[in-house]
Order: C-alpha cells, then sequence, then structure tokens
DNA sequence: TTTTCCATGTAACTCGTTACATGATTTC
DNA sequence: GAAATCATGTAACGAGTTACATGGAAAA
C-alpha cells in the first residue's frame, strides 16, 4: 500500500524522464520497479487521465502501423513545476504510515500465550526470508534513488526484526496462558 | 495509511469486547487509539454496516429518550472465529507496505544537491520531533497490546532516523551539484 | 433566545480495482 | 491454422471520503 501522493510523484517522474504512453509506463514499473512500488496496470491508466484533467501533463493520440492507437503523455510546465514540489515535499516530511501488523499487535491478548508466541515466531521466519531475498537480489538498479529506497527497506526490515524478537520474550513473560474471557481493549469511560 | 484488513480487525475487535454503537467506537477509536490508527468517522459507519452485510456482526436498533435512534453492532459466532483468524494472520504475516518517502527518495537525483541536503535534514528534523512528542507521550495505555504497537513504532522511527543520517551523507558524497539535465531513471532499454 | 455543540448518522461523489475487450502477432 | 501471447486499453463495480442533515442540550 501506498499514498495516491506517492504514486502521482512516480507517474511524474517517469514522465519528467521522457514522454511515455500507458502501456510503457507500467512496463517499466513492472520490470524495474516492481521491488519499490506495486501499481495495479489499470490504475496507472486511470490516473493518468486525471492528471491529464488536472492539467498536469498533456496527452496526444498516437498510432504505429495497426497496433491499437495509443495515448502518449507528455509532462507540462505546471506537471514540472508540481513534481519538483511533491518530491522535495514527500522527501522532507515523514507522513504517518502505521506499520503492518500494528493493529494485530493491539489485540494480541486476545490469544493464548502459546498461539501469540508461535504467530510471532512466524513472523520473524517470514522476516527473515524477506530478508534474505532482498540481500540475493540482483540490484543491477536503475539510477542512484531506486538502491537508497531498497537500502532502506532492507534497514527497517532488519530493525523490524530485532523488535519482533524482542517482543516474542514479552510476550513469553508477559502474556497469561489463557485469553481473559472478553477480549481486553476496556471500552471508554466515560 | 491502513489496509482494509487492519481496519476490519480493529472494529471486529472493539466489538470482541462488548457490542457498541457507531458512534461510541468512532468515540473510542479517536480518544484512545488515535496514535494507532486513524479511520475517519464516515468510514466506521461504512465498514459496520458492511461486516453486517457480510454476516460477521448482528444489528439492532436501539433508542434512548428522544436521542436518535442508534444501531447497535455485536459480534455473532462467525465474526468472533473470523476475528481470530484475521489476528492470527496479520501478526504471522508481515504484509508488504512500502515505507513513506521511498518514492521520493527514488528520484532523488532530480534534485540539485543542495535541495536534496536540505530535504533530507528536514525530514531528520522532523523525525525526531515525532520520537520527541512519542517519548514525552501520556502512555497510560490502555491494555498491553496498545503499548506493544506503540513501542513498535518508536523502534522503528529510531531506524529510520539512523538510516536517514547515513543517507544523507551518501546523497552529500555522490549526487552532482546540479542534477542532470533529463531525469535519471531511464525508460526500459527493451 | 440565539448560538453553539453533541449525538447520530446518510447521501453523493470520487477513486481504484477486478473483469472484460479486441485485433495483431508469434508459436506449435 | 488453432492457441497463446502481445499491445492497448475501457467499463462497471465497490469501497472510502467529503459534505451535508437533523433535532435536542448546553452555553451565552
Amino acid at each position: 500500500m501506498v499514498t495516491r501522493d506517492e504514486r502521482i510523484l512516480l507517474l511524474l517522474g517517469l514522465l519528467a524522464a521522457e514522454q511515455q504512453h500507458g502501456y510503457q509506463i507500467n512496463e517499466f514499473i513492472e520490470r524495474n520497479l516492481s521491488r519499490v512500488s506495486q501499481m495495479p496496470r489499470a490504475t496507472a491508466y486511470s490516473m493518468l487521465s486525471r492528471l491529464e484533467r488536472a492539467g498536469l501533463v498533456d496527452a496526444s493520440t498516437e498510432q504505429q502501423g495497426n497496433r491499437p492507437p495509443r495515448r502518449v503523455y507528455s509532462l507540462n510546465e505546471a506537471g514540472e513545476a508540481r513534481y519538483l514540489e511533491m518530491l522535495v515535499d514527500l522527501l522532507a516530511n515523514p507522513g504517518f504510515r502505521e506499520p503492518p501488523g500494528d493493529h494485530a499487535l493491539m489485540f494480541i491478548d486476545s490469544l493464548s500465550r502459546s498461539a501469540a508466541v508461535d504467530a510471532l515466531q512466524r513472523r520473524i521466519s517470514a522476516l527473515d526470508s524477506e530478508l534474505a531475498q532482498m540481500e540475493s537480489s540482483p540490484s543491477h538498479e536503475v539510477g542512484m534513488g531506486v538502491g537508497l529506497a531498497i537500502d532502506r527497506r532492507a534497514a527497517l526490515l532488519r530493525a523490524d526484526r530485532a523488535w519482533f524478537v524482542g517482543a516474542l520474550e514479552r510476550v513469553r513473560v508477559g502474556l497469561p496462558e489463557q485469553p481473559a474471557t472478553s477480549s481486553h481493549v476496556e471500552p471508554a469511560h466515560g
């Protein structure tokens, strides 16, 4: 999951490099950026046409031989300005994004100790294999930025793993064998 | 941003504690969980009625004096089962969630070195104040789980901060004074 | 007694996704 | 020459959000 703004940035950034048609953009994202950004193809089309309506990109229709005609998008001045604005903004401002699993953690004491321990152990293994996969992956990356993004992700995964190892201990010690009858989170007392 | 599943878990979890009406749930989330989960009020109503359609919760209409009538939701057996299932699943599986800012990092070499350095420094400060705020916050939390979630978030923030400090150095050294004319990410060469 | 706030949602709209379309090309 | 795949999207649906509604209670 990724915010809309980040997806917009991605599209603008790709168009900043050169004008492209939707299919081409989708191919590029899938081929080269799959580890950094998931975006269903139809979503890209959808967003491109909205960017056009918003006046950030210009579009024209083009045809090659008897292939289906295609819409070619290019960044206009407004788009370029917007791109740099958003880029700086998204770099400078951490935006809240709750880490995956936090909601589940909140309710962990609905589980018996053994169930909780088991789930946490599985999570740790999953994190391990993700990390292993990242470290073994090609990384003949496009540009410096993509490398940075991936490196960061690995760093955060390692930190998360470490945290979960600690949490496992805490849960082993602190969680009762059986969960209380009713869930722990008490209703507002006011 | 949070996945739909996590929001569903949240609602089911709150209803597992006791039956509640929409307004009450919204109040609770805002008052007690605002740091763990943002959810616009209308979204909760919307999801509750979908959970009802899905057969996971039962609902009845109730009226107090001449207040507006309200829909009271309670978890049924299917819902309870689903709740525990989802809970274990979300605990055990890390789900990919790109860290906020990764997209921007990808395009960092569209910026001049000084602009990039400046943005990164601002981000680090922002992370610092977020951390400071977390550490100074009440923390007379409801239940063990919420404490865990917050603690984890702090740990990840610290790791992220550390990573950005390193990145700042790399950018200072590695980024050219001026960005190349055209953006760095080359179009697919195939 | 006018204004503001509380309690309780509903309606309308927009965005993103899942499914489907379609004619050329390559493969068997 | 039938089957699969490529190239290119479009349409319809469902989910989430922004805006709005409404009548009593509390405050001024």
